[in-house]
RNA sequence: GACCCCAUCGUCUAUCGGUUAGGACUCCAGAUUUUCAUUCUGGCAAGAGGGGUUCAAUUCCCCUUGGGGUCGCCA
């Protein structure tokens, strides 16, 4: 058996879905797993749609996401160019070829003439197909007006009264008759070729040996088929993935909120969360583990465990799965990612110390990283007294807890977290008052609100000078 | 409309003929916590319907229903 070679084919619209993100994933892992080899391919035959600096975004975003191709853009293995763009003549060869064979024709119908066409076969109890009157155009005819410069495409000649039938890796035994396949065009009048053709010639001749893809590119595998089989090449394996859908069921898109993955990690998702998240989306390891990182994602992965039916991305349980992953990972690495919040806050974390305390007390209050700055910001903003809370504080009982903890924390610069702890409790002790006696006054002189850390925790983060300078600002 | 694919808690899913149908998210309750968050414990919640096959069907087959996809000179 020869070596797995698998394609993840984008076209670049200028961001990665999440719905690609997931056959990328599965795609890397699958090679990986195989011992394969994972290209990269710009699809970029639609000049109408070409987005300025898509690619390299695509290709940053995939890095960072830590899913790296082995061929591609800037890494070339001997099968490229990787751009279709650049591989023009190639598909123009071919499809000349399939014209020599009888398999593919000139086609000089106008969009109004096509447009006509469909309009009346609306209604029909049929598939709306193109009815391939040019395919029964003489040789001369074409000549001549192909010589006359006629505008013109080229289409696929599809077989009548045959049935293309596959093995689909997930969905098994697939057979669709040729009678509903239409005419497809191949090299569209700009000179560029269809997605159909030049995935195929370049699956060919890139070597891909298991074409993974979205469920929606199913009904149009008899094409691809027939294509391969035309022009005397062997069809890859298909791997159709079940669709991701959106809350309403219907196939993900731009319209039903973010599909962006670029969104998802500006907004503070963290890439371990998002790629376990979305892996777990139509595949799932054995036994009830659902956190895992890539790597036992590698060892475990396996196509027999991808569902057929489409799954819905609910962006809760994301939410939760990145909680736990802010609450896991190493504590540098999440200062780390927040930082550019606090910058954008406006926070002074130039003491890096008291940014890591801060960080990983305010972890546990966030599903979304970019989120960690509400909680955070009790730490770097000093706080406004409410009015209503103000005969409170000013009451001999606050001001007897107040005073209490300025005298003592003057003593010394440097509390540790456990001394701060025994002196907490301690002086509840010494003061011989109630809980939210106690507590009450020194919350609302620290954030002016009732609820916070633990007192401690708070005090060993914002430190002796700023705890006294927060007391002392209501005191009398 | 035609064709193709699919069908277990609200959501993601386990089960590859015999289970009290399991786990996770959400939600609810309790415990921990001065409070909040975290964490822990418990609870609510599912095999679309109808036929077969079988000693036995969520599981295999068929039909119905429902959902989705495709039907572009877009991928």
């Amino acid at each position: 058996m020869s070596k797995i070679r698998v394609r993840f084919a984008p076209s670049p619209t200028g961001y990665l879905h999440l719905g690609s993100l997931r056959t990328a994933l599965y795609d890397y892992v699958y090679a990986r797993k195989m011992g394969g080899t994972f290209v990269l391919r710009i699809e970029d035959t639609d000049q109408t749609r070409l987005v300025e600096d898509s690619v390299d975004n695509l290709i940053t975003s995939l890095a960072t996401l830590g899913i790296d191709y082995d061929e591609g853009p800037h890494k070339d293995g001997g099968f490229g160019p990787y751009f279709q763009s650049q591989r023009l003549p190639l598909y123009m060869k071919h499809a000349l070829e399939l014209i020599e064979k009888g398999h593919a024709y000139h086609c000089f119908c106008s969009k109004e003439t096509l447009d006509q066409m469909r309009e009346e076969q609306v209604g029909t109890h049929n598939n709306m197909k193109y009815d391939g009157r040019c395919s029964r155009l003489s040789k001369d005819e074409v000549t001549a007006r192909l010589l006359n410069g006629e505008p013109h495409v080229i289409r696929m000649k599809v077989p009548k009264h045959q049935s293309f039938v596959f093995d689909d890796i997930i969905r098994g035994r697939v057979d669709i008759e040729s009678d509903l396949i239409d005419d497809q065009v191949i090299i569209k009048s700009d000179g560029f070729p269809t997605y159909h053709l030049a995935a195929v010639v370049d699956d060919h001749y890139m070597e891909i040996t298991d074409v993974i893809r979205g469920e929606e590119w199913l009904s149009s595998t008899p094409k691809h088929i027939f294509l391969h089989e035309s022009l005397g090449w062997t069809p890859p394996h298909w791997v159709h993935l079940p669709l991701l859908l959106g809350t309403d069921r219907s196939k993900m898109s731009k319209r039903q909120g973010d599909v962006a993955v670029e969104s998802y990690l500006s907004k503070g998702y963290l890439k371990e969360a998002i790629i376990n998240f979305v892996a777990l989306l139509g595949w799932h390891p054995a036994g009830d583990k659902e956190i895992f990182s890539l790597e036992e994602m590698i060892s475990e992965f396996d196509f027999a465990h991808v569902n057929k039916a489409g799954a819905i991305f609910d962006v809760t349980k994301l939410d939760w799965m990145n909680g736990q992953y802010i609450r896991s990972l190493p504590l540098e690495y999440i200062a780390d990612c927040s930082r550019t919040y606090f910058l954008e806050a406006g926070f002074d974390i130039s003491d890096h110390g008291k940014y890591l305390k801060v960080v990983d007390k305010s972890r546990n209050y966030v599903s979304i990283l970019s989120l960690i700055t509400d909680y955070a910001a009790k730490f770097y903003i000093f706080p406004k007294i409410k009015e209503t809370d103000k005969d409170f504080l000013t009451s001999a009982s606050s001001q007897k807890v107040l005073s209490y903890f300025c005298d003592r924390l003057r003593i010394k610069y440097n509390w540790t977290k456990d001394e701060l702890a025994e002196l907490v409790s301690k002086g509840i002790e010494e003061l011989e008052i109630k809980g939210k006696q106690y507590y009450q006054p020194l919350n609302l002189a620290l954030w002016g609100e009732t609820s916070g850390p633990d007192i401690p925790t708070a005090l060993d983060i914002l430190g002796t000078e700023e705890t006294i300078k927060r007391f002392q600002a209501i005191m009398k």
